[in-house]
DNA sequence: CCGAATTAATGAATCGTTTCAATTCATTAG
DNA sequence: CTAATGAATTGAAACGATTCATTAATTCGG
C-alpha cells in the first residue's frame, strides 16, 4: 500500500540514495536524474515518512511549548511569537496545555520527550521543578517562560511584574487618585503576588495614598462583575477612586458592573488600570488603560535562547531574560 | 548518549523483546522480571523513542485538525470536543491553523501526511478540494468540518446555517420587529451566505417585514462599531428596529457603538441577535441573544466518523451529519 | 514418571529514511 | 596516452522499537 523510496527508486531506475539526494540535496544530482525521480514520485504519489526521517536523524525539528492555559490570550500570543521565531530557523512549535494541573504537565512532558523534541518551553504549574530538571539532565534543553529560575538551573524569559504593578499604581497616583483598590488572586500565584508587591511599593513611596487589597478567587470577567457590584453597594465614602486589576478580564468585569450604574462614572469617579493589554482592552466601552507585556517577544526570545542552547550547549547556561512591561494609557484613566 | 531498549536489556540481563513486553504488555512477563526491567529503566533514565515506534507501527495515534482560525472561539471549542473524543480512544489531536490561506493549508496538509496521521479533520479554505481528494486517495481518511461535501466524496459534520438564520430573524419578528437589518460578510463565505438566505426566508414568510442587508468586510468588533456609528448617524426614521449580526463579535461591536448614545436603547429601540454564542455573549453589557452551534459536539462527532472510517474502511462512506442550531434568548431581545 | 500443555523469554527480521565510503565514468592536465 | 581530478551514483549499514516464530522451562493430569 504505502509507497517508499525503494519503490520510487525502482520506478525511476536509480538507487535509493539518489532518491534521497533528490529530496534533500537536489543540487548534488544531475538535472535529468532529478526530473526522472520527480516524475516517479508524482506518478506513485510518494509521501515521505517523517517517523523514519526522525529515527535516522535522531532529533526532531519541533519545539514543545507547554502553557498553563491556551485560552488566555497572553499565552496564545507567546505561542505566536515562538512560532514565528521557530519558523525563521525552520522549526515548528507543538502547543500543549497543562490546564494548571501537575499531572497533565507531567504527562505532556514525557510525551514531548518521547517525541525527542529539540527543546522545551515551559510555563510550569508550581515551583516544584524536579521533574523538569530530570528532563533537562536527560538531554532535552528547557527554557522557563513567564517564570524565573531562582537557582539558575534553567534559562528563563519573564516580565518584571513588580515593576508593572508599581507602574500601574504610580500612574493612578499621578492623575491624583489616593484611594486605590488592588484586585486579584489567588495570591499564591507568583505573578499576582509580584504585581501586588509593586502596587504596595508605589503606594508607600507617596504620602497620603491608601491601598486596599481585594483578593479574588480567579481572574475572570464574572469575578470582576461581582467585585464591581460589591463596590456599588458600598456607601459613597467607602468607595475607592481608583482600581488596579491584576488582569484585563477582571478589569472588564468590574467596568461592566459599574457602567450600568448612573451613579458612578468611569474615569471621573473611579479610574481603572488593567494588566496584559489583551485586544479587548482597547475595544471596551470605555477603552481600558493597561500594562502591556511583550508577549510575542517573550515567545520569540525563549525560542532564541533554546536554539542557542541546542546549537551550542552551555552557551546560554542559566541566562535569565527579564523584560520590562509598559504602561498604555487609555480612557479609563484620562484626566477628565 | 541516548539510552535504547538494548541498553536497558543489557543492564537488566534480559533480551530486548522482554523489555518491549514490559513496556507494552507487562501481563505477559513474570513479575520479578518486570521489576528488574523497571529498575534498569529508572536507573538509566530510558525514554521511549516515539519515532521508532511509529515507524514500526506504520501509523500514528494522532489526528490532524486543520482549522481556518485558531483565535475564533468557535474553532477552539471544536478542537476541545475533538480532543475529548480522541482521548476516549486514547488518541491525540494535533491542531493547526491555515489562517484562511490556501498555501498554508496545502503546506500543513502535507506535513500531516508525512507524519502519517491516522486521519484528518479539515475546515477547508475554499471549495477547491482537489488536493484533499488526492490525500484521501493515498490512504488518509478525511472528514470535513463546518462544511458539507456536496458530491459526498467526504464525510462531513456541519451545522444548518440556513435554519440558524431563519431562527434568528423569526425570533425578531416574534417580538414584534419589522424593520430588520442583516449585517455580515464577505458574502462569498458559504456559512454567511447561508445565514443570509435563512434570514430572507423568514422575512418573506411574514408580511410587512422589511429586511435590509449590510455587507461588512469581515466579522470583527471594529467592523461592528463602524456599523453601529453608521446607524446612529441615520435619521430616526431610517434606523432598523432590529439587527441580526452574522456573528457575535460583530454584534458586540454594534452594541458598543450604540450603548454610548443616550438616544437609542437596547433592546427597546433596537433589538440584536448574534451568532455563535461565544462566552462573551452572556457577559456583555446587555447580555446578547445568540444562535448557538454545538461546537464541541461537532468536533466530537467528526472524530467519531473518522474513527469509524479508519477502523472499518467504507463504513462511514460519505456520511453527512448536519446539526441544528439553537436560539438562546437574552436581554438584547427581551420584550421590554 | 512421561508426555502434553502452559508460561516465559529469546533474538533476528522489519519498518523507511539518510549517510557515507566506495565505485564508475568522463574530463583535463601533463 | 596516462594519470589525476571531480562529478554522479550506488547500496549497505545504521537509527530504535516491535513482532513473532522458536526455544526453554515449568506445571499438571493420568
Amino acid at each position: 500500500m504505502a509507497v517508499s523510496v525503494r519503490d520510487v527508486a525502482k520506478k525511476a531506475g536509480v538507487s535509493v540514495g539518489t532518491v534521497s539526494n533528490v529530496l534533500n540535496t537536489p543540487d548534488k544530482v544531475a538535472e535529468k536524474t532529478v526530473l526522472k525521480v520527480q516524475a516517479a514520485i508524482d506518478s506513485l504519489g510518494f509521501v515521505r515518512n517523517d517517523a523514519a526521517r526522525q529515527l535516522r536523524a535522531g532529533k526532531s525539528r519541533s519545539i514543545g511549548l507547554l502553557v498553563l492555559d491556551v485560552r488566555n490570550p497572553f499565552f496564545t500570543d507567546i505561542a505566536r511569537g515562538a512560532e514565528e521565531a521557530a519558523n525563521d530557523h525552520n522549526m515548528s512549535v507543538l502547543l500543549a496545555n497543562s490546564d494548571e494541573t501537575q499531572e497533565r504537565e507531567k504527562q505532556l512532558l514525557s510525551l514531548f520527550e518521547e517525541q525527542r523534541v529539540a527543546g522545551l518551553l515551559v510555563s510550569p504549574v508550581t515551583s516544584d521543578i524536579e521533574e523538569l530538571k530530570k528532563t533537562q539532565a536527560r538531554g532535552t534543553p528547557v527554557v522557563l517562560v513567564d517564570r524565573q529560575s531562582k537557582d539558575k538551573s534553567f534559562c528563563s524569559v519573564s516580565v518584571d511584574d513588580v515593576a508593572g504593578g508599581e507602574m500601574a499604581v504610580q500612574h493612578l497616583i499621578d492623575i491624583g487618585r489616593t484611594n486605590i483598590l488592588f484586585a486579584g488572586g489567588p495570591i499564591g500565584i507568583e505573578q499576582i503576588a509580584d504585581r501586588l508587591k509593586g502596587a504596595e511599593r508605589a503606594a508607600s513611596k507617596n504620602r497620603g495614598v491608601h491601598l486596599e487589597t481585594y483578593v479574588t478567587k480567579n481572574l475572570t470577567v464574572l469575578e470582576g462583575r461581582a467585585l464591581g457590584d460589591e463596590i456599588l453597594s458600598r456607601p459613597k465614602s467607602k468607595r475607592p477612586d481608583a482600581i488596579f486589576a491584576a488582569n484585563d478580564l477582571l478589569a472588564l468585569g468590574i467596568m461592566q458592573a459599574i457602567v450600568v450604574s448612573t451613579e458612578v462614572s468611569i474615569p471621573k469617579d473611579i479610574a481603572i488600570v488593567g494588566y496584559d493589554d489583551i485586544s479587548y482592552a482597547s475595544t471596551a466601552i470605555v477603552s481600558l488603560t493597561s500594562i502591556r507585556q511583550p508577549s510575542m517577544l517573550i515567545g520569540a526570545q525563549a525560542v532564541e535562547l533554546l536554539l542557542m542552547e541546542t546549537e551550542n550547549p552551555g552557551s546560554a547556561k542559566g541566562r535569565q531574560v527579564v523584560f520590562q512591561p509598559e504602561l498604555v494609557v487609555r480612557d479609563t484613566t484620562s484626566k477628565i
